[in-house]
RNA sequence: GGUCCCAUCGUCUAACGGUUAGGACAUCAGGUUUUCAUCCUGGAAAUCGGGGUUCGAUUCCCCGUGGGAUCACCA
């Protein structure tokens, strides 16, 4: 649906692989813009260099986004009655009607030279250590274009330029970087220098957001939009993502991973989104955590945005994570979350059942940021206990005001005595029908010997919680059987 | 190397000439607690350096320094 164009942004990735996290993040902050001012929001695919292209990856991309909840408003399989089609290689006509314009004004001609001379060209300058500028070679008269050879724009200008950047204010470039680029390749494709811009031109877009490492080509743009005689959009730079180092670019190895691959890890598309759009840009107040989507593009803004790059820092990401479990989930979903989490091999285990995890959902989400955390704690024993039958060492079962594991028995009894009455219908319940008796004769002296028996292991959730999730049976049981032990 | 960009606690950041430089993550200490976790309280922790401009610079300017980007028939 067309809105109101008054804002018209778009993400523009090219299908060689899958999204990554800076991607992304450059796709939430057009998106939100878009959305904030009702504008129209556009995903178009840059696919103007075939060898480099991976099947499978448009797919991959827009699965990526959908997860992350954004939306757009045209894209591959939803055409644009004004500008057609949102993939580029569909787009050829255009950028061939483009060329011509530009050729009819003499401001378009082939290159004569082979890929071999501009290479020679280009390693000369670069052996006299001075900058290859094309344009130094340019020819003296123009051939006519039969479209074998690449087509290059012959600069307008050639100038220093000046622009205002919505971010950084105003950027300047020298005329080193003002030459004749190739607009269409041998190959018939544009380049990405040209077909940006058609399609930017085209598609009405007003906002271009995407990353600093496009502010040293900016005098190629500036010079075709001169060239085509069109006023500029407001350009947008967004700060990188840099690795937990801080210095170079945010790698596969620490983060730029396929943003689905977050979610195999367990980590909520909610979470993920709430901390990319903290990375370079912040609402201006001590805000930090965004729930909700409505929340992020009702804040969100250019003024926001930081002229720095910033580190991806894992420990906030998982601490977001946890809060974003804590308040975002049902408990139906917490559960989910959880089972999806436990290891196969747990499932083996005798005194397995869903049932069970039911009951121990909320304490494992407390002691974990992740479901990778999940599996980790419970491939390491960590809550073994609640699926099998503890091994119990006397050692462990002493307090350490007690003289031997002996002297807790006669206590453990009493303990058992108690909770064959007790309801057990909650943790709480269970806790009361304890606590006057832990406080008359000592909490560590009742509680530790009762947590002992049941988990067999030092570090456990409290013994309330462990018999809820035990059952009354399970729990007179293993009381029991540490009785006998001792 | 040329051109360009950036610079506040370890990290993400607030401050848009006047603040004891604030918040969050991480970290440390204390408290609650039978242990772990949770939770609560508190601490330590930053304006890259040097010059200007100004009554007054984190903030404006210049020079250094450091980091980064870019110089393709890739995007």
């Amino acid at each position: 649906m067309p809105k109101t164009n008054t804002v018209v942004t778009r993400f523009a990735p090219s299908p060689t692989g899958f999204l990554h996290i800076g991607g992304v993040r450059t796709a939430l902050f057009a998106y939100y813009w878009a959305r904030k001012n009702n504008g129209t929001f556009i995903l178009r695919i840059e696919d103007t260099d075939k060898e480099r292209e991976v099947a499978g990856s448009i797919e991959q991309i827009q699965n990526s986004l959908r997860w992350f909840g954004v939306t757009w408003d045209y894209g591959p399989n939803t055409p644009s009655e004004n500008f057609g089609s949102c993939i580029q290689s569909e787009r050829l006509e255009t950028y061939k009607k483009y060329a011509d314009t530009l050729i009819e004004k003499g401001l378009a001609y082939p290159d004569p030279y082979t890929e071999g001379e501009v290479t020679a060209f280009r390693d000369n300058a670069i052996a006299e250590k001075r900058p290859f500028l094309y344009r130094n070679h340019r020819p003296k008269t123009f051939g006519v274009w039969d479209g074998s050879r690449p087509l290059r724009l012959k600069v307008p200008e050639i100038k220093r330029y000046t622009w205002q950047d919505e971010v950084r204010g105003e950027l300047t470039a020298g005329e080193e970087m003002v030459d004749d680029f190739i607009l269409i390749k041998a190959d018939g494709y544009p380049t990405y220098n040209f077909a940006h811009i058609v399609d930017d031109l085209e598609m009405g877009v007003t906002h271009v957001m995407r990353g600093e490492e496009f502010i040293s080509s900016m005098p190629k743009f500036l010079s075709l939009y001169d060239a085509l005689e069109v006023e500029y959009p407001k350009f947008v730079t967004l700060p990188p993502i840099l690795g937990p180092d801080g210095k170079k670019k945010l790698s596969k190895r620490d983060g730029s991973k396929d943003a689905l691959e977050y979610d195999a890890d367990g980590y909520l598309p909610s979470a993920l989104r709430n901390f990319l759009s903290l990375i370079g840009w912040n609402p201006g107040d001590d805000r930090e955590l965004f729930f909700d989507e409505q929340e992020l593009i009702e804040a969100f803004s250019l003024s926001g945005i930081q002229k720095s790059g910033g580190a991806f820092n894992e420990d906030k990401l998982r601490w977001m994570n946890k809060e974003h479990i804590a308040t975002t989930l049902s408990d139906h979903e917490k559960l989910a979350y959880v089972l999806s989490g436990v290891p196969d091999t747990i499932k083996l285990l005798p005194q397995y059942s869903e049932d069970r995890v039911g009951k121990m959902y909320p304490t494992i989400l407390e002691r974990i940021h992740n479901k990778l955390e999940i599996k980790e704690a419970m491939e390491t024993g960590e809550y073994d206990w609640a699926f099998t039958s503890p091994e119990v060492s006397a050692e462990l079962i002493k307090w350490k005001n007690d003289e031997s594991a002996a002297t807790a028995r006669p206590r453990l009894e009493h303990t058992q005595k108690l909770l064959q009455n007790a309801d057990f219908s909650t943790p709480e319940t269970i806790k009361a029908s304890l606590w006057a008796y832990a406080e008359q004769v000592g909490k560590g002296e009742v509680l530790w010997p009762l947590r002992v028996s049941l988990t067999g292991r030092e570090r456990s959730p409290d013994p309330f919680t462990v018999a809820h999730i035990l059952g009354k049976e399970e729990t007179l049981l293993r009381i029991q059987t540490a009785c006998d032990k001792i």
